[in-house]
DNA sequence: TGTACATCAGTGAACGCGCGTTCACTGATGTAC
DNA sequence: TGTACATCAGTGAACGCGCGTTCACTGATGTAC
């Protein structure tokens, strides 16, 4: 009982730094704590108090992790952005068909949350805002669309030749992520009956000219 | 030369209601510069000062027209939006191929306006923020696809049964849609190389199976 | 047409509030001996 | 292991600034006679 085993034990075993771990953790929370303040009220209404309450820290505190309220949205911005583009070559699969799926889930589970859909609204905001921090985000997609284009490419060889004489493999890429997105935008302004999630792969087999439903 | 032909003569002919039409000049005046100022700076940034100082007038007048700041914002947005929706609407004609190409020239010119860019994402942004607006964008969407189907409907007959069994002309509709807001948002993100403002149509060729430049 | 009064768009200085940022201070963690 | 000192993450009251909004006032436009 008394032998140091105190379930909510903050003595992990940092043998390198317990200064520098309490800080990393700090920051972690900082961080979620700005992802839900800034998607719940926006850059301009999210104030610094808020944030550091959420996160369980005093407002001084967020000035020694960040050196301003928009360096905090700034670094949040690259870890979502990192993240989310993650997220989306995670599901990109060798099974086409599994690929396909899982990205209409992704489809409707981003453009129903509201979460999400409020964070990517700001971040792409400040993205158009922000020349400089536009080639950040090219980064990520070019990172997305090639690992995207080198899963395609061994099954590119065989699709029809009519549609590679019209879309480059590359061009092909940039169709599907400018439908994903797209959807997901009038999605969210139309409902869920009007853009169901599977038309994005139903439109992509289209254009592939692939048969509807290839495997079961 | 005395006659009263003063070149810069502010008396038009207004028989009835001079207040009435100067008021209404000031709105416009006010709408217009809210257009630009809130499309430069962002909604938090602008300030009231700059928007009345930007239509040449003064603060207060600001509060004759419209209750608040977040009320001025309201009020572009409605007409920005509905104007927005005019433009595409105009460019769907009888012909298909004119109508592709009028597409492929907005989208490029929509992505590459800084400003347009900016207030799409603001207004977006507000869309996101209060659920009750995006009805009202819901409205013109639809409008716009309703006018978009008729156009297309007399054409959709003619479409590969094939490609009918796929997708709804609704659906089309949808998917067309998507894909514009999707290419003009990546072509932001990427650049006009990697985005072509003709990747548009031919992918909607290909979804439609029609042939690749059909007049000329 | 002319005169007296009413209306109201427009003015701009002043107010007040919210919030980002600072800074002197605290105490736990790290280090030297 | 123990002691003295240094470091630094974290605190929170206070500051100062920017900006949305107000309001008493002005003068041109409209109206009644």
């Amino acid at each position: 009982m008394t032998q140091g085993c105190d379930p909510a034990a903050p003595t992990a075993n940092p043998p390198l730094g317990r200064r520098a771990a309490t800080k990393a953790r700090t920051r972690e929370a900082l961080l979620d704590a700005a992802r839900r303040v800034f998607a719940e009220r926006g850059y301009g209404p999210a104030s610094v108090e808020e944030i550091a309450r959420t996160a369980g820290v005093s407002v001084g505190s967020v000035y020694v992790h960040f050196a301003s309220k928009d360096a905090l949205f700034t670094a949040l911005v690259e870890t979502q952005t990192s993240a989310d583009v993650d997220t989306r070559a995670a599901l990109v699969q060798d099974d086409p068909k599994a690929t396909f799926d899982a990205l209409d889930r992704l489809v409707g589970e981003v453009a129903d949350s509201r979460e999400d859909a409020l964070l990517d609204a700001e971040i792409w905001l400040y993205a158009v805002r922000h020349p400089e921090f536009v080639g950040r985000l090219a980064e990520h997609e070019v990172r997305l669309a090639r690992f995207a284009s080198e899963q395609l490419s061994p099954n590119w060889e065989g699709v029809d030749p009519a549609v590679r004489a019209t879309v480059r493999d590359d061009e092909f890429i940039v169709a599907a992520a400018a439908l994903y997105h797209g959807l997901i935008r009038l999605r969210r302004v139309l409902g869920e009956d009007a853009v169901p999630a599977d038309l994005f792969s139903r439109v992509l087999r289209l254009i592939l000219r692939l048969p509807d439903q290839p495997g079961e």
